[in-house]
Formats: structure tokens, sequence, C-alpha cells
DNA sequence: AATCGTAGCAACCGCCGTACA
DNA sequence: TTGTACGGCGGTTGCTACGAT
């Protein structure tokens, strides 16, 4: 759907080392993509064009599948418990949008990605919510304008802090390095997250853990998670943020409406109840 | 009917972490 | 210990579709 900026001009060693080819994916090349992939795998993304006669690179490659191709793609519209549990997860894990789809099988990280740059995120700017912190607006403005809070999306590289990124593994079905296809990987201080969370039903553990501001800008320091939990643990946690009914409490920001009727982000600011 | 503005989303880019020689 | 290759992630771009004028 796109790219018409030359490869050469733009770092990507891998398009301008050859004439690949750029742009929308067609019919033919997904069907080319697809049966080399269920005949071989997709162990190796850089030499795998080239073994399946595509001319497209390898990371191009990897992304049409990852997020167009798979067989447990959801292609449906998002419902509306899925865009709950969207916003639930944002406000733990900020932009952390990999972990997000990990949560949502069938759905992937760019298709969360775009749903929130294009409605969440203008839906609770809609409803004086900061997209980026969960708060009120005039209360992120505390902090930094309303503007920077409605260019929601640019803040990552100002606060570098990623989780750590393990390395390929082969996922059932399919042999593919796909990280949705693992439990989620480990998250923030997770051990503290699960202390306080233990000691104190969640309330005020994550006030200490989750500065709304580290929190979603990636004080969340996912590597010191992953040293003393496994992804099992940590998958488990989530469910718990997820499916536990304390949570639905926890998510209510006092004075904040409590129902999620009628269309509405209902949810209250755990950050905010913190303050 | 033509033009303009905007929303949605597929695809690309740069960067970073891990594996391995 | 260092360098390189590769996979994966989040941010961004820009094309397409569609509604408004």
């Amino acid at each position: 759907m796109k790219r018409k900026r030359p490869a050469a001009l733009r770092g990507g060693e891998e398009a301008a080392a050859a004439a690949l080819k750029r742009g929308p994916w067609t019919p033919e090349e997904d069907e080319v993509l697809a049966r080399f992939v269920a005949r071989e795998g997709c162990d190796r993304w850089r030499t795998l064009p080239r073994r399946a006669g595509l001319l497209r690179c390898g990371k191009s490659c990897r992304l049409r599948w990852m997020n167009y191709l798979r067989p447990d793609i959801k292609r449906c519209p998002i419902a509306d418990d899925e865009e709950d549990l969207i916003l639930r997860l944002h406000r733990l894990l900020g932009n952390r949008w990999s972990l997000i789809a990990g949560r949502l099988p069938g759905r992937t990280d760019n298709e969360i990605k775009n749903y929130w740059n294009s409605h969440l995120s203008k839906k609770l700017i809609a409803q004086g919510i900061d997209p980026r912190t969960h708060k009120p607006l005039t209360a992120a403005a505390d902090h930094s304008n309303a503007a920077a809070a409605v260019a929601a999306t640019s803040y990552k590289k100002a606060v570098p802090a990623k989780p750590p990124r393990t390395a390929s593994s082969p996922a059932a079905g399919i042999e593919c390095s796909d990280d949705r296809a693992r439990p989620v990987d480990g998250g923030g201080d997770f051990a503290a997250m699960v202390s306080a969370a233990d000691a104190e039903g969640f309330e005020g553990g994550f006030g200490d853990q989750f500065c709304a501001e580290d929190a979603v800008h990636g004080g969340f320091d996912m590597g010191s998670a992953s040293a003393m939990v496994g992804d099992d643990d940590f998958s488990s946690f989530l469910d718990s943020l997820i499916n536990d009914e304390q949570l639905g409490d926890l998510f209510v920001v006092e004075g904040n409406d409590h129902e999620h009727g009628n269309g509405e982000i209902g949810h209250g600011d755990v950050m905010e109840s913190k303050q």
C-alpha cells in the first residue's frame, strides 16, 4: 500500500542491496510466501525470500506473514471486550504492543497499534483522558502540555526502555519465530509488583511500581523481571490482572463514572488513584 | 461530477537485544 | 571479549477509500 521512497536512500541495507520489490503485496506473492512457510517453516527470514523465490527483503516477508498471512489471524473487527482488554493492558504496559497482542489471540501488534492510534487514543482524548497516562488531560497538563498528550505516540525515544527481547524460538504448529505464539515475556519489576499485589491486593503496589509516567513511558523495567520470574509467571500475572474481578474495581478511579455501558471507556485510573 | 479532507491501515525504517563465531 | 548477523519491536509514512462540500 505504499513505499515510493528509494530504498537506497534509507538505511535498509537489505532493500538497498538489490532491486527488491517494495510496496503492497500481490496475491501471488502472498501465496508463494504462505506456501513456502507452510512447507519449510520460517526460521530464517533473511534467506527465506531467496529460497522462496520472492523479490522481497526478509523483514518484509516476516512482517507480511506475521501481520497478514498467519493462519490464526483474526480478520474481524476488534470487539468491545477486546477493546476493553487493550485499554487495560495499555494502562499497565504502555506502548508494548507486542505484549498487548500476546494477550489477544489472533491479533497482531501492528493491528493493535493501529487501532490504538486511530480509534482508542482519540476516544480517550474525546473523553478528556490522556491516552499516554490514562489520566485526565487536565492532570496530565501538570506535567506536560495537552498538545503533547494528544501527540500520543512519539515519546518512546525520549525515554527509551524496552522489554528484553528474546531470540527467536520455534512456536507450535508451523515453526516460526513468533513472539505472539509464546507466553508473553516478562515485564516490569515483576517480583516487587507481585509482592506488593499480594500484600495489598494490588492497590498501593502499583502506585509505587507504576508511577504513571514511568509505566507508560517505559520506566516499567522489563529487564529485571525476566531474571526473577519466568514467562509463565508473568503470563499468569497478566491473566490475573485481566480476569480478576478485583481489578475491575482497581481500575475505577474515585469519583469516576463506574459504568462501562453506552460505549464509554469507563475504566478508572489506577495511577490517578494513587496521586 | 469534481475536488478536498480525513480516517484507516499496510508496510517500511531505524534501533536494539540476542546468538554465535 | 569483540564483531557480525539476524530477528523483533515501536514509530512513522503514505496510499487507498470514503465522506463532505
